[in-house]
DNA sequence: CTGAAAGCGCTTACAG
DNA sequence: CTGAAAGCGCTTACAG
């Protein structure tokens, strides 16, 4: 298994060969690029290509007769605007570039698919861009390089790098941002689209009470602010229902971190059911409890939120709450494009929904 | 939990409200958006414009003491090309977009994180765009898509649709992909990156039957071609170790579509060891398994493809077959911007490596 | 080594 | 309702 990148080794590489090459002939299927303009579709069809300009611009001064005869040498010629051209002259870029501190995270990645989805069927293009860090010259050249496209932005400010990214957005970029909470710096003063993060923690700690847990125990995911939502509303639950309220524990995003936060949770026979700020953490918690002897969920319950592909095969099958991220990412697109055209969009409303599977149950008869 | 679209509605949404708003003012930090161009720097510099682009454009004849001036200018001025223009008048893009028919499974994700690192760094803007399908229409719209912002493509061709996508693209732009093979079809005429699933493929199958195992079933993923990589490399391991060749199911990438994978090979007591195209499978297989009372890896053997993050973290944890999606989307783009900027790359090169963990063991006593 | 010219493909005002 | 003009910010030849 290699992979290389040497210059222009051409012919078939073969076993341990470099994986590389550069065959010199072409295969079939290659339609010339680039090609038909305005000025083609204007000259095809008798008008001037001004008119071309606002035919496909949706100019409502043009006559329907004309209208119908471009459109119609628009489709016979192919014709497609060249994006670059109308960047530059000032009109709608038709694109969004999506800014995120990550690209690969469950949430994160299911944001990006619906964005791409409504993107593509409105025909705008996509770009994305990751802000490493919430550092002022990482953000800063982030949100310069992706602003400078003229297009739209979407920023993903679930964490502090997006946060801080789009705190630093200047003025006069169309924005939407996917946040945590809507009050607050994070969103303040820019059109937002949000899942209701803290409402699903309170349903998930109540399920937990209600099954007989005296309290629950929390592994939080990292927040844009201070206090996560999923961890506010784990507590004001708790808070309500006048449980103890441990402290949380604070992890990262990934199954070691999970892992590492439930070798200590492990170690207190008191713990009886913890709720998890992802199912990623809550693997890795249930792997340790397994580890140290604990039954899931016979000794502890253990429930996650997100509901990844994976969470219901896992073994115990994962209790979670089901977060729907890629209709949240066709939601923020969706609020773009409405505030770009002007054209009100309607977007769905979705409820959050707690699936119960194997990984949670009532405590164990000695210990409640 | 809410997630709605409604046209500004302003102020803060209590509990229950519509999940999106718009407030009047703006939050701190806010710049003044886009500014200074090729002009205000050669003014500055007391240059002509041309020769500002020369500079930034690293142009040969460029006296040293009017460059590093005009580097000067840019540097305080904060000058940023605008890659609008710079592709408009026929320069280079500066831009790649990577254009795939999935972005949020595991080895996609991760190659399209290589690519946006390494072409972040390259100070390269990315595209995303996904072709749905393999269909003529789907794949004519999304090449042309893909290829109108004049910029190079990455195209990720380890499926039917991604394949047949390359095979669109016309001659003339810059293009590199990531192959399942090299040769064939897929790879035909074009710059390609690639991982040697066949080779990664023989190991694990010779690892499972160095185990005593008489023979190895295997669960596929889909292909670029009628035969995949991993599964022929599995073949040829049977067939040189003079082992029997059961048929290969075939799979999608899911969990799901893995756990019916498993549920029919748990129903056939002679099956001891499974070689799964991708963790997901596994997983699924894994569950399957342990639902029909055959113990991992007691009674069977499961192992995966990829090492991806939870892996490790299964119960049991997952031997695997671990591929650096990552840094095959970095070769992608090294390779890339080798082609455009005539600068030769260095690619490390990477090699596939088994990791042993629980999954995997010795057959049954009684059985083998 | 460094100006002045022309043009990339479009859009926005300005005149009819 | 529809032309002709000017210009978006840059790059590529062409002249010095």
């Amino acid at each position: 298994m290699v992979v290389t990148g040497h210059t222009s080794s051409e012919g078939a590489p073969g076993e341990g060969a470099p994986g590389q090459g550069t065959p010199a002939e072409r295969g079939p299927g290659g339609e010339t690029a680039r090609s038909v303009s305005i000025r083609d579709v204007a000259a095809a069809a008798g008008v001037s290509y001004q008119t071309v300009s606002r035919v496909i611009n949706g100019h409502p001064s043009v006559k329907g007769s004309t209208r119908d005869r471009v459109l119609g040498t628009i489709a016979e010629l192919g014709f497609r605007p060249n994006r670059a051209a109308r960047a530059l002259a000032g009109g709608t870029a038709q694109s969004v570039t999506v800014l995120t501190s990550n690209t690969t995270l469950y949430g994160y990645a299911a944001v990006l698919e619906g964005v791409e989805e409504a993107a593509r069927t409105a025909d705008f293009a996509v770009g994305v861009r990751v802000v490493e860090s919430a550092e002022p010259d990482a953000v800063r050249d982030a949100v310069a390089r992706a602003t400078e496209a003229a297009g739209a932005l979407i920023v993903l400010a679930f964490d502090r790098a997006g946060a801080a990214a789009l705190a630093a957005v200047p003025d006069g970029v169309h924005l939407v941002a996917t946040v945590e909470t809507p009050v607050g710096e994070a969103g303040a003063g820019r059109p937002w689209v949000w899942i209701n993060d803290r409402e699903a923690a309170v349903t998930a700690t109540r399920y937990l009470l209600g099954l007989g847990h005296r309290t629950v125990h929390h592994v939080a995911i990292p927040s844009s602010a201070e206090t996560g939502q999923r961890l506010a509303g784990w507590q004001s639950a708790l808070a309500a229902a006048d449980a103890g309220i441990p402290p949380a524990i604070q992890a990262g995003w990934d199954s070691r971190s999970g892992y590492q936060a439930g070798r200590a949770l492990a170690a207190d026979p008191a713990v009886t059911a913890v709720l998890c700020g992802n199912d990623d953490l809550a693997l890795g918690v249930t792997r340790a409890m397994i580890e140290a002897g604990r039954a899931v969920p016979g000794d502890v319950s253990i429930v996650g939120f997100d509901d990844t592909p994976q969470s219901a095969y896992f073994v115990p099958a994962l209790t979670t709450v089901r977060l729907d991220f890629t209709e949240l990412g066709r939601a923020a697109f969706a609020l773009l494009h409405e505030r770009i055209s002007g054209r009100p969009a309607t977007v769905a409303r979705l409820d959050p929904e707690l699936i119960i599977r194997e990984s949670s149950g009532p405590p164990p008869t000695g210990g409640a």
